[in-house]
DNA sequence: TAAAGATATTTCATGCTTGAAATATCTGCA
DNA sequence: TGCAGATATTTCAAGCATGAAATATCTTTA
């Protein structure tokens, strides 16, 4: 755990997984601190959840509605999840089941009338948040670590052959 | 929502605020990725979690134990959280909750030995699945991104004046 | 020293999350 | 046609997470 100062005659331990552990521990870092602000203040001002909010970003995105199997897919949440989310904002008037004519199985999800406004504010809300969150960097930074993680995404998909 | 080409004589909408936004939701993108890879793997090759790794990782390093306020603190989660994560470790016999002398009111929470010897176990394997998934990227862009991280932690400390 | 206030922790209600099991329905094929 | 397997969704049990309320125990102060 301590660097001690012995050969090694073998290969050496690989202090780079140490710095991949480094960097992985400040991506979880600064990706908490975040999102728990956002979560902090989705509830003090809206009364609500980033679960919800993310479902309600799908939908928003989708005029026609989504199944729940889309859902589920999209937000690569389990189905169970999305049924107790859905049926917290059907609760509340935000949103609604309407059944699929060729199938009774199914129910497409659509944003009420008042689901569709709630959004839009959450939505702008959030956004100023981010904005107020992440002000303090450089916009040449900022680009530049949108586009590293953007690569970082890339490597992630296939976990290292 | 879309860019269009109205003159917008007063001040524009700040560009800037959508690369903000996109940077966030790449970070979040990446983390949970990661995140979620080291949860199903704690759970399928150790049937543990990630936060009772972050309990028994915080008492694997506080040899006297560490009171229960002083988990909470230090993983920055609520107390009621930590008496129940503490109950199912103690369960299974990984961690012990001790009295302090002085005051009747508080334990002191420690590693037993069968705790501290499955966290050696957890942290190796944990290690080496960080060093599995980001071993894709560049060992440059890895402590780049890592300092870069570094600093928007740094600004995220003050939610901007 | 007794009451008031501060601390340490647990309990509780609510909601998110998963994976597995249960339902209901659909589809294709013998 | 009838049924076997595939799909869409819900239900369920268990654990995590929070904030608020409840307990228990100090500590300070009038």
């Amino acid at each position: 755990m301590n660097q001690e100062m012995r050969p090694d005659p073998q290969t050496r331990p690989e202090p780079l997984s140490k710095a991949r552990l480094r960097l992985w521990l400040r991506l979880l870092k600064a990706s908490r601190h975040i999102e728990d602000e956002v979560r902090r203040r989705l509830r003090a001002d809206y009364a609500s959840t980033l679960p919800r909010f993310d479902v309600m970003s799908a939908l928003a995105r989708a005029p026609e509605g989504l199944k729940m199997g889309e859902i589920s897919e999209r937000l690569r949440v389990s189905g169970g999840n999305v049924t107790g989310i859905v049926d917290r904002l059907a609760e509340e008037g935000l949103a609604a089941r309407i059944a699929v004519p060729g199938d009774r199985r199914a129910h497409r999800v659509t944003l009420t009338d008042k689901g569709r406004a709630a959004f839009a504010d959450h939505a702008a809300a959030h956004e100023a948040w981010i904005d107020d969150l992440l002000g303090g960097l450089d916009p040449e930074e900022v680009t530049a670590l949108a586009q590293s993680l953007d690569r970082l995404d890339a490597t992630l998909k296939e976990p290292a052959p």
